[in-house]
DNA sequence: TCCTGAAATGTTATCGATAACATCACTATA
DNA sequence: TATAGTGATGTTATCGATAACATTTCAGGA
């Protein structure tokens, strides 16, 4: 096979010019094969081959307006959790065919926003997102009125019809907290993110349901918001660590896993010890830490099928399948349950060594 | 604000019809707004936020045949370490107007052939790769003779021009072998990669420098090659303990995080104790498994930097800055020294307890 | 032998933004 | 007062692929 010098691209032109056939000869030959002589197929073919040509994708996404494209917008990939929905995403997008941009908003609205409007001059064809918070709601309507599809993960917004992929939050805090309760817990700790994030939110909610429905009463000092951040841990646990040794706590729910890496860092610097004098679990696994040393008893969510339901549904509103009704889809709402993996860190097993982690029914 | 029905995407002839103007005008405000007269251009901008107006990236980039946008493609986001470098290459992008997208080729050169055709027709500005291995080489030779500009992550191919960002693996192999040796450890086992990928040749010849260094002769049982997974990992760990007493090995160098996570897995499972009945130290870490609980000795390598440093590459390749020469910049190559970070698993702090981890310079 | 029509291929217009060039109005200068 | 020149704006062509329509060719039937 002969290389061709290519300092500038290759076009269908100088494909067609040296077959000796007309652009559109190479364009069928690329689309609908069947419909080109034998013959010409073969030198069309060959010219490809030689001259290394790739069509222009561009071209043919502003013929058409469909890019083919998919976005995913999420705080920090940095989260295992938001690592594994990532992986989802593409994994779904890649076999249909999609290209999936990624970009990370740190929480921050703004920064969201200039996303968006990048992606949005990108002709993206759907978005899957997980919003900072409630301040996301403006560019959603956006969205939805310029027609643009998108899926919200993790993070449902009041009032914005879309479909939504996310866990029960609610449900998952007040049974990680009946857990503890369970276990003897009585002044338990909340360590929170920004109560403008959804699930910061609804953790809180099903951590104070928790404790109403077993008579206890929720203290101000032992409820710290904050940010979904390391640092944001340490402070909070900080914060109660110095609270006088009557209303400390003696266990804390990290409403998420960097969280609860903040407050064990700060807990150990500090002598505490795990469970024995306080007693941590949170919300989100940290699969290969857990697979390291199975301690820190979580509430973990299926992070990957996230993203691989997220995606699937965003494809299937952008290719309606035919049998539909004509009208579009109302808003499909997915709430995957969490799942209790109890370890030790809060004391379930100190009897029990070297055994396997249970994992209860939820 | 009055708001506009867009059933179909709102273009600059629309935003000029508005405005009473021609496209052109529109466009020059968009791009050049002082060579406008400043009452057109309220005019204008008002119509652009009347109806919305996004203009149309695909247009532009299809004229002037630049996309401002990169491809990341490693073998799996959900590595911590490439997670990180994905990190560090959006952050990059992201100040710099450009958008990435990312791949997963799952260690498949078939995987990263197909990606490569996808990401060319989308005609992307430049590739940050950490590629499968050598059988890659076509492909970035294909790079090159069409010019898209690539960087390499974390692996060189022999005989690819191009800038390179790798960690040293030889000597951070050596260093931590001779760790091990230092404590005394002489049958000591690596669980190893594909040879196919350039890190985990250079480990294993680390590996083998730092036996023979220290007149230990290497022994072909006590080497397993896989790939870098977890049940590779796993295999390799009941492989080794399944040989006879005399020649099982006393500590385990796994090549990476993830085969590090299935050797401990299954050694905990055999109940065999780490570091008491056998040592265990990887090449990078586990950030948040590290935090949580400071076990895993490793050979940590600055993951994030090598997204960014090679980020900054790429671009400077897109944009020679101006007082270079006008010949190509002759490719770079960066190795960035691992960092040793001493925890408990291979007992060298067996005597210490509840102090911080201890790093050595490198 | 002429005609119909399917198969094979070509021509033109289009997607949206903008570079390059053209036009127009008006001011400053000789 | 005629004119060069500048600022503001418009027109046309272009990027590359392809939809829609046009043309050509040839086989088979009347």
């Amino acid at each position: 096979m002969q290389m061709e010098e290519s300092p500038a691209a290759v076009t269908i032109q100088d494909v067609a010019a040296r077959a000796g056939v007309s652009a559109m000869t190479v364009s069928r030959v690329l689309n609908q094969p069947a419909r080109v002589a034998p013959a010409t197929r073969q030198r069309v073919e060959q010219a490809i081959r030689e001259l290394g040509f790739v069509p222009n994708a561009l071209a043919r996404q502003l013929l058409h307006g469909r890019t083919h494209t998919l976005a995913l917008l999420v705080s920090d990939i940095g989260n295992p959790f938001f690592t594994q929905i990532a992986r989802g995403v593409e994994d779904v997008a890649q076999r249909n065919g999609y290209t999936v941009i990624f970009g990370n908003s740190d929480e921050s609205v703004e920064k969201e926003r200039q996303y968006l409007h990048a992606l949005l001059g990108r002709r993206i064809d759907g978005l899957l997102i997980a919003p900072a918070g409630n301040g996301s709601r403006p560019m959603l309507d956006l969205l939805i009125q310029r027609g643009t599809p998108f899926v919200l993960l993790d993070r449902a917004i009041d009032g914005v019809q879309a479909d939504v992929v996310i866990g029960d939050n609610v449900g998952g805090a007040r049974k990680l907290t009946e857990h503890l309760i369970g276990l003897g817990q009585r002044r338990i700790a909340l360590v929170n993110g920004d109560p403008e994030v959804p699930t910061a939110r609804d953790r809180r909610r099903g951590y104070l349901d928790a404790l109403r429905e077993h008579g206890i009463e929720p203290r101000a000092e032992l409820i710290i918001d904050g940010v979904y951040r390391r640092d944001s841990g340490e402070r909070a646990a900080r914060q109660l660590l110095a609270l006088p040794p009557d209303s400390r706590p003696t266990a804390i729910f990290a409403a998420n896993n960097f969280l609860a890496v903040g407050v064990i860092e700060t807990l150990r610097a500090a002598q505490v010890s795990i469970p024995r004098d306080i007693a941590v679990a949170c919300f989100d696994d940290i699969e290969m830490a857990a697979a390291l040393d199975p301690f820190l008893t979580v509430m973990a969510q299926p992070a990957r099928t996230f993203g691989t339901i997220g995606a699937q549904f965003l494809l299937e509103r952008l290719d309606p399948s035919p049998n539909a009704s004509g009208r579009p889809a109302p808003p499909r709402r997915v709430v995957l349950p969490p799942e209790l993996i109890v370890r030790v860190s809060c004391g379930a097993q100190l009897a029990i060594s070297n055994s396997q982690p249970v994992t209860l029914n939820s």
